[in-house]
DNA sequence: CACAGGATCGTT
DNA sequence: ACGATCCTGTGT
C-alpha cells in the first residue's frame, strides 16, 4: 500500500459518543443547555457547540410551530433527534435539533461554533480566514456543514451523515434572550432562552446575556 | 394568485 | 442602515 493510500484512509477519532436518541426526548430548555460543548460531526468536519437557543410550541409565539404544521416544519413535530433545516432570508441554512415528544414542535437551534476539526474545508466553505469568530451566528455553521434543508429529517444518534457526540460539561453558561424574533409577543421576546459557553469566542450579540 | 416578511450576513 | 434572495404562510 502506497503512502498517499494509507493517509487516505486514516480517519481521525470522533471525539465523545453519540447522543442517544432520549438525551432529545426531553424540554428544549434542558437540552439546550446540555448541548453546549458538545459536537457536531459531517465528513471530516467536527464543530464544538458554543451558542445555542431553545424554542418550543406550544407556548412560544417565536416558535416555528406557531403555525402549525407544514410541509417546512415537518420535522420539528416528529421525534426528537432528528435534523430540522429551514432557509433564512432565502440564503441561509438553519440547524435545528428537534427535542420534546413527537406532536411538539420543540427543538434547539445551533448558533454559533467553534472548529475543532477539518478547519481547511470550513475556511474554503466560508470563503475566510481563520477567525475566532468564524462560526459566530447560525448561517455561518449551516454553511460550514454544507446543509440544506433535504438535511431536514437525518437522524442525529445514529451513525453516519451528520453526527452530534458528548461533550465536555459546560463550565460556565451564559444566558439572555433570543436573537432576530421580534415578530414575537413580549414576554417570548424577553425570555432567557438562549445558551452560551462564557468561556467561548464563537458568541454573538455577547453584550446582551450574563 | 399576489404579497409581505423572515430564528441572517456582509457591506456601506 | 441596507440589500441579497427565495420561499413560506396568509389573505383574497
Amino acid at each position: 500500500m502506497t503512502q498517499t493510500s494509507i493517509q487516505s484512509q486514516e480517519h481521525h477519532k470522533r471525539p465523545g459518543n453519540l447522543l442517544a436518541q432520549d438525551f432529545y426526548a426531553r424540554e428544549a430548555l434542558v437540552v439546550a443547555r446540555e448541548l453546549l460543548g458538545a459536537f457536531i460531526c459531517k465528513d471530516d468536519i467536527v464543530l464544538r457547540i458554543t451558542e445555542v437557543e431553545a424554542y418550543r410550541w406550544p407556548g412560544d409565539s417565536a416558535s416555528h410551530g406557531r403555525f402549525g404544521k407544514t410541509a417546512r416544519n415537518e420535522a420539528l413535530w416528529g421525534p426528537a433527534g432528528h435534523a430540522y433545516v429551514y432557509i433564512c432570508y432565502g440564503i441561509h441554512a438553519m440547524l435545528n435539533l428537534v427535542t420534546n415528544e413527537e406532536g411538539e414542535a420543540a427543538g434547539v437551534l445551533i448558533r454559533s461554533c467553534d472548529v475543532v476539526h477539518g478547519l481547511e474545508a470550513v475556511l474554503k466553505r466560508r470563503r475566510a480566514q481563520s477567525d475566532p469568530m468564524l462560526l459566530a451566528g447560525p448561517g455561518k455553521v449551516g454553511q460550514a456543514l454544507a446543509l440544506s434543508k433535504s438535511d431536514s429529517h437525518h437522524p442525529l444518534f445514529a451513525p453516519g451523515g451528520i453526527e452530534v457526540r458528548r461533550g465536555a460539561r459546560a463550565n460556565k453558561i451564559l444566558t439572555g434572550p433570543r436573537v432576530g424574533i421580534d415578530y414575537s409577543d413580549e414576554k417570548d421576546r424577553l425570555a432567557p432562552w438562549r445558551f452560551a459557553l462564557a468561556d467561548a469566542r464563537a458568541v454573538t450579540a455577547r453584550h446582551a446575556l450574563k
